[in-house]
DNA sequence: CGAATTCATTTACATCTGTAAACATTAAAT
DNA sequence: ATTTAATGTTTACAGATGTAAATGAATTCG
């Protein structure tokens, strides 16, 4: 339906993690989402190795074991998930979706004003 | 992974066209997405039939067809996507999902103005 | 060096999805 | 009333996903 590589939910947590960890191991991710997932570990491997397949991870081998990285930017792979989400829930309509989070957010001070600037800023169309 | 009813890219579809067209008989849905998603009617027909098996939908039997209507309201099932999706891309944080979400939209001065005002209301947390 | 441990790869299997044809039932047309 | 057309139900099948054990290869410990 979507762009190239489809990433699954789960496959999304694994990735999170590789973006924030890369070069990451294997263990270094079990240990980080195994319990707060209750997954086995062969379980994210087989994530993993999914990954790899689907081109959306690359290793390095490294003694027996591989250093993953991602194969796109965190940023990129969002865009494409984001244009993705809002076709398919908000019917391409940024508005109410906008609309829709801005009413749902917990939203701290600065954040909001963050939000007010770049508004400000953006010219209208 | 997500909430109860767990509704396919595909499904969406469907379900769009019954929030707005509610009650509606298979043969409109059909009228309205076959062509546009290249979809055979039989195709159509399966989505229904699971929808309705996961209780997403309801219908109600007239002469030889279904009035199919939604079991939810559109603003709940988007409620539930969206954070969902919140979750699963923006690791829960709604700051960057709007931070991102503003700048890729094209808004309407009015939509500016209106956000903005959404914004002034919100009280920092 | 052999045993134990650590990885990655393969295999497994049920459920979900996309896609649609076959079949049965009901309504409409002749 | 019989045929035809429309509509829902069942069946089909490949690929994706969640979940994980079995297997094989490499590394480390004793």
């Amino acid at each position: 339906m979507a762009d190239r590589p489809e990433i699954s939910d789960s496959e999304w947590q694994i990735m999170q993690v590789v973006w924030k960890e890369q070069p990451v191991t294997a263990a270094t991710i079990v240990k980080q989402l195994a319990a707060e997932n209750d997954w086995s570990p062969a379980t994210i491997r087989t994530f993993l190795h999914r990954l790899v397949k689907k081109g959306v991870l690359n290793f390095q081998q490294d003694g027996n074991r591989y250093l993953y990285r991602a194969a796109f930017t965190k940023a990129k792979t969002i865009k494409q998930a984001s244009r993705s989400f809002l076709t398919t829930v908000f019917g391409g309509e940024t508005g109410p979706l906008l609309t829709h989070f801005v009413k749902s957010a917990k939203l701290s001070a600065e954040q909001i004003e963050e939000l007010k600037q770049l508004l400000e800023e953006k010219d209208p169309k």
